[in-house]
DNA sequence: CCACTTATTAGAATAATCTTCAATTAATCA
DNA sequence: TGATTAATTGAAGATTATTCTAATAAGTGG
């Protein structure tokens, strides 16, 4: 076995994915080139980061999901990205947030299950500048990059 | 104008993209019949739910992005899905969970700038069920979707 | 208002891609 | 083992993206 279906779930977590330009232009009628520049115009402009697939996360093995809040050092004040930089290749991580009022960073965390979230938490957060964390774990999601699950 | 840019990001916010099978195979190394294969089983067991584009929101006029804890009423602890599922369909929601501890609901909003914000907590959180809210503000968003920005 | 530049829209032709089909190989399980 | 299902593959056909060229519209500055 090949394990196809797993270096697939890798690839499409970030990207690999592509306009359906002809859908398009039959959804909102009008000529795919024309489809075609405003895209290519989005994409050199940056408005369109990337395209990639949404999953159940459940199948992937990415069945826990949790909020992570965190209060960072005094002495991190002056640059809290110092720590959000350390933690963004992550790929158990999909979103960090730095934030006004008690909590100066949110991340949104998936893992397999709740031991291997401990496992991260450990490995990951549990590092200087980082003083004090509070675990939102989900229950249940409904919602996720705007795709209702 | 036509304002196809705008039509293009309601499109791609939730679809109508399409995994390139010929640069997947030539990465990994398979047959593109191969990879084919393996993505419509992969979308036949709904472990791929859609393929969408993600976009550096501040350029599509969703520059403003806040995580808003909620705490329900005792009333609906029998189900708190009945609140997520009347918020589901808004489109400035990027994220809905149902946690455990202080905060039963955890919603992930955009929205244009703190005005419009502020017009969507009045018109579609404040109601019925939801009887405390705290917003914690992004002030700088690091990663997305899986995405660094 | 005019000349000039830039952005947008389109059709036709080409290049590339996806998809189907049939056949082969590998895995599963009684 | 043998029967059944699932996974992989190459070749052919259907569809789609892309390039090229040109026309039109919108914006800019004199």
């Amino acid at each position: 076995m090949k394990d196809i279906k797993g270096k697939l779930t890798i690839l499409f977590r970030q990207g690999y994915c592509t306009p359906q330009i002809a859908r398009i232009a039959k959804k909102i009628k009008e000529a795919s080139t024309t489809i075609h520049y405003n895209i290519k115009k989005m994409e050199k402009d940056q408005i369109i980061k990337t395209y990639k697939a949404v999953f159940d996360y459940k199948k992937i093995d990415l069945g826990y999901c949790a909020y992570v809040l965190c209060q960072i050092s005094p002495d991190e004040y002056s640059n809290p990205e110092n720590i959000a930089n350390d933690l963004i290749k992550h790929e158990n991580i999909e979103s960090i947030d730095i934030c006004t009022g008690d909590w100066e960073l949110i991340l949104k965390v998936r893992a397999k299950d709740q031991d291997e979230y401990y496992l991260f938490v450990k490995k990951v957060i549990s590092r200087r500048g980082i003083i004090k964390i509070q675990t939102v774990s989900s229950l249940k999601q409904l919602k996720t990059e705007f795709i209702p699950l």
